[in-house]
DNA sequence: CCTACCGATCGGTAGG
DNA sequence: CCTACCGATCGGTAGG
């Protein structure tokens, strides 16, 4: 019987790999070396090398999606749950920084079904930024021309973390957040000028 | 002698490949039935499969350098600067969708050496971005506290595009570019409150 | 978890 | 640009 946490120490080093060379170019005596055994010897616990790569990146959905469930379904003002849902999302990819690359780069090396599986995780992901964007403009809190335009640019810019936040640097998490969504709501143009 | 465009005709089949595969899943094979021939007759025009994958990437640099250098040299206020230069940005993603694919997503699988070529572009081209933004926080134009931490953002935002932009899109690149420079300048915010 | 191995496929080459 | 091929390596398996 394999010791528990074999099979976690496994998806660790696999996302290690992943993250660094790539899907791809990791190969199974990559992993199965960096765990300390010989190839054949993963698939005692393992059934294939895309299981990990779908294990890795289901996770990274999960936890984005259970990170910002309750602040979606909270009875925050839309601002305060523009800051949270940030916070949310961004400490979902710095505690995860690996894990995270894999999800955002290599989830389209998964087979079809799987795939399918993943694209319909960060559709719903989507899908609860969308409400509470649509939320704040309701209601008075933001404007904003383009719904959807905005979405895709505010998860675009919180998504590229993963290529440059690194845990030595000196920004924490929550400064992070805080710039962000500094930047977001007030923008970079001195304020003298009137709002359009 | 090679007819000319067929090396041309390689590095465009290479492009859609890469940028749909991966560069690490699109085998020699997959690039030379696209241009209707054999694998062994690619080495006619080419001299390795990483050849084909720096062509792009080194091209695509040059591109995003090109565009933008004109536009850091002239003279013009630091808002119109940074509305000029994410058009130029945004352009070039959007009339090289595939190529830019290859370039964000694909460029660390460059052998070292080249890849160091790849970064320094990266890095004169980020140096770029620093000096328009801080020309536009001297001359009190923009109020940005982490220069930083907000060309990172910029960056990220509008690199993202080429994970999300299609020619079929309903958005021009100058649509695109508008809203863009509008967000980051103005906020989403409903203005209401004073500028901190 | 190791030994020993497999068929398939990879990037690339020689000779024409 | 094709024919014919090569050594290396790939993901994975059987039996212990």
């Amino acid at each position: 019987m394999p010791r528990i946490g074999r099979r976690e120490r496994i998806l660790e080093k696999s996302s290690q790999l992943f993250s660094k060379q790539g899907y791809h170019a990791t190969t199974i005596r990559d992993i199965s070396e960096a765990c300390g055994m010989l190839s054949g010897s993963l698939y005692a616990h393992i059934q294939s090398k895309e299981d990990l790569l779908f294990e890795i990146t289901d996770r990274g959905a999960e936890l984005f999606l259970q990170s910002l469930r309750p602040i979606v379904d909270s009875r925050a003002d839309p601002v305060d749950k523009l800051r949270r849902a940030m916070i949310a999302h961004i400490r979902v990819i710095t505690d995860n920084l690996e894990a995270a690359t894999v999800f955002f780069h290599e989830w389209k090396s998964l087979a079809s079904e799987r795939r399918r599986i993943i694209q319909q995780k960060r559709d719903r992901y989507e899908r609860m930024w969308a409400r509470l964007l649509s939320e704040g403009v309701e209601s008075g809190a933001f404007r904003i021309v383009d719904e959807k335009f905005a979405r895709l640019l505010i998860l675009s810019a919180a998504n590229g973390l993963y290529q440059w936040y690194r845990r030595s640097g000196d920004l924490t998490p929550e400064q992070v957040a805080d710039r962000f969504t500094e930047i977001l709501l007030s923008g970079l143009s001195d304020g003298k000028e009137e709002k359009r």
